[in-house]
DNA sequence: TAATGTGAAAACCTTCACAGCT
DNA sequence: AGCTGTGAAGGTTTTCACATTA
C-alpha cells in the first residue's frame, strides 16, 4: 500500500504494461503461478530485471515458488491505474483519427473515447464511429463535463502544437500524440508520441551493410 | 567517412531521427545555422547531449558558430540510410492495415509499400490503396522480386508471431509491428513496435493522484 | 566572443550473487 | 530445492566543464 518514497525510474514504469500483457495472456492460458525466470523468457529479459522492477513497488512473490499470476495482475493494474475507466477525447477526425476511433483495442483496456473534435466545419456534426464530431470551440466545455484527462491528437503536424496548447489550458493531463512533431508540454503533462516514421528511420541505421557486425 | 570502431549506443541512434525532423523544419523555415543550444531548446534536451550524440559519428560543427543545417541534415540522412528508397511490404489489410497503406507520411521519407498481403481469401485480389492484395503464399516470391527488407505487420495478435516467423525465414531484416504482442525475433532482425495501448498504460501511472510530486 | 568536441565525473540502470524464506 | 528480494558491483548514459578553434 505505502507508496515508496524512492522515485521509480521511468524505464521501469514503461515496462510494467509489458508485464501486464504477458501475465494476462498467461492467465488466459490457465497459468496460476509464474517465476521471474519464466516471465523473463517470455519477454526476452533477465529474471533479475523483472524482480528488481517489481521490488520498487513491494514484495509480491513467494520465495521458492514465484508470483501468483492473478494477484500480480491485480497489483500491477492498481499501480498503473488500469483498474479504472479513463475517459478520453480525440482531436482530428481525418483518416488517421477515424482509424483510431474504430480501433477496438482501447475500450477493453479501459480507455474510452467519449468525444471527437475537428476544426473543419465540414466534419463537425457528422457521426464518426458512433460519435458526433464537435467543433473545437466546445473543447473546454466537453472536457470538463466528461472529466476527460486524456486526449488523443491526430491532427496535421502544423496544427498539433496549437491544439496541444489548448488541451493543456483546459487541464488535460495526458496526451497521446500521433502528429509527426515533438510537441512542447510542461512537465506536469504526460506526453506519449506514436510515430512510425521515426521508428523506421532508426531501424534503417541497422539495415545498412556498414553496420553489420564482423 | 570512416565508421567509428566504437559501437554507437542504441539510444543515440533512436534520437537521430528526432534531430532530422527538427532540422528539416528549421531548414524549411529558412534557418541556415543552428547551435546545439537552439536545437536542444526545440527538442527539450540538453545541448551537451546533442553534441555528444553527434560526436559518435564525426565532427560536423564549427566552433563559435554551430552546425550548418543543410550539411548536418545530409550527414544524418547518410548515417541513417535515409538517402535511399526502402521498399516495404504490408501484412494484414484489415482496418489498421488499410489505414497504414493510405498513410501519406511514409513515401516522402523513402518508405514505399510495394505489396500487401492477407491470409483471408476474401481480401486477396481486392485493391487496397492502389495495391492488389496478394495471398500469403506469395510472400517469399514477392519479397525476393521486389528486394523488400522491411515488413509492416498489422495482423491480429494471435497471428503475429507466425507471420513474423515467415517474414524472417524469407529474409526480412526489419519489422514494424503494430500487433499488440512482444514478438520474438533473432538479434539479426530489427524490431520496432507501435503500441498505443502500452503507451497509454504507462501514461496513467503518472496521472494517478498518489504519484503527484509534493 | 561564442560555440564545438571531449575527457572526466556524476547519475542512472542492469546484472550479479547470495541471504533468507517457503 | 527453488525462487524471491536486494545490497553491491558493474556497465551504460548523461552531464559537466574546459581546452580549443573559428
Amino acid at each position: 500500500m505505502a507508496t515508496s518514497s524512492t522515485q521509480v525510474p521511468e524505464v521501469v514504469v514503461l515496462r510494467l504494461p509489458l508485464y501486464v500483457r504477458a501475465l494476462t495472456q498467461m492467465r488466459d492460458d490457465g497459468t496460476q503461478v509464474v517465476s521471474s525466470q519464466q516471465l523473463g523468457y517470455r519477454l526476452q529479459m533477465t529474471p533479475a530485471q523483472i524482480r528488481k522492477d517489481l521490488s520498487y513497488f513491494g514484495r509480491f512473490g513467494k520465495q521458492g515458488r514465484g508470483y501468483n499470476v492473478e494477484f500480480l495482475l491485480q497489483v500491477l493494474g492498481q499501480i498503473l491505474g488500469l483498474d479504472r475507466r479513463w475517459p478520453a477525447c480525440l482531436v482530428g477526425v481525418g483518416r488517421l483519427g477515424r482509424a483510431i476511433i474504430s480501433y477496438p483495442g482501447f475500450a477493453p483496456e479501459g480507455f474510452h473515447i467519449l468525444a471527437a473534435f475537428d476544426s473543419d466545419d465540414d466534419q463537425v456534426g457528422k457521426t464518426v464511429g458512433g460519435l458526433k464530431v464537435r467543433h473545437m470551440a466546445r473543447l473546454k466545455e466537453t472536457l470538463q463535463q466528461e472529466r476527460i484527462a486524456i486526449a488523443i491528437v491526430a491532427v496535421p503536424a502544423h496544427e498539433a502544437q496549437t491544439v496541444i496548447n489548448d488541451l493543456i489550458e483546459y487541464d488535460v493531463k495526458g496526451i497521446l500524440n500521433y502528429a509527426p512533431v515533438a510537441p512542447q508540454v510542461p512537465m506536469s503533462v504526460v506526453l506519449r508520441n506514436i510515430d512510425p516514421v521515426l521508428s523506421l528511420q532508426s531501424m534503417t541505421y541497422y539495415l545498412l551493410d556498414e553496420n553489420y557486425d564482423t
